[in-house]
DNA sequence: CCGTATCCCCGGGGATACTG
DNA sequence: CAGTATCCCCGGGGATACGG
């Protein structure tokens, strides 16, 4: 795999595009909230608590905030007594599992270099 | 894209790679460092530091040695007067590229969905 | 149940100066 | 040039309590 031969301007665009993705994903819970939920398809708030290991409710209600003003994930609210909460992937979030995948790969490969094979 | 249906043990071992990942690349700079290297193929010190807008060099220094501990870039050292050193990809930190790649595309894909087609 | 509000602490990281 | 050392600040985020 060799490295884009993108020049100037075109290599700076794409340099934003990767951290317009990363500003998506990054921190600890990210992913591990994404990925409670995509496994469920659908998740309630302190499910979600539940399933991400060490989370704090501020720190939760702060990234569902963050994954849904990026269209990630949709709020569903149920009027129920009281009230329940839905959770989902938008078809726009489902785009990110390739990206998950190959992540997955890469950290697999990742640990076998670092660790020892 | 479906999510993987993996099941209990075998779903915890695929979030804990990819979590590897992200903790390889996490934070601001990692990517755009790497980014610096790869495109030049080799790269001194100062030119990361130039390169990398708004990045100290006690954090370059930092980020450079955890890359390094990863094993995804060399450290080569000319004895010429002064020192010089070079920074480049190992065949481990080229296998990235699928990844950069993939969070290249996404994040333009993205950025459509957000800022509007 | 689903969050918000408040308080408070600690360490990430910038600015700057210094060394080999 | 290629980093290291020191100082210092601010805000990310935990714990806890409260509100709808």
């Amino acid at each position: 795999m060799e490295c884009r031969n993108a020049q100037g301007e075109e290599h700076k665009r794409e340099m934003m595009a990767v951290q317009d993705s990363m500003d998506v994903l990054n921190g600890k819970w990210k992913i591990p909230i994404i990925s409670s939920i995509c496994y469920y398809k659908q998740r309630r708030f302190s499910d979600v608590l539940n399933d991400v290991d060490g989370i704090s409710n501020k720190m939760l209600s702060k990234e569902l905030k963050e994954l849904e003003v990026n269209k990630l994930i949709r709020r569903i609210v149920l009027d129920t007594q009281p009230v329940t909460v839905l959770y989902e992937l938008t078809e726009h979030g489902k785009t990110l599992q390739t990206i998950i995948n190959n992540l997955t790969e890469w950290g697999i490969k990742h640990r076998k270099e670092i660790v020892g094979r």
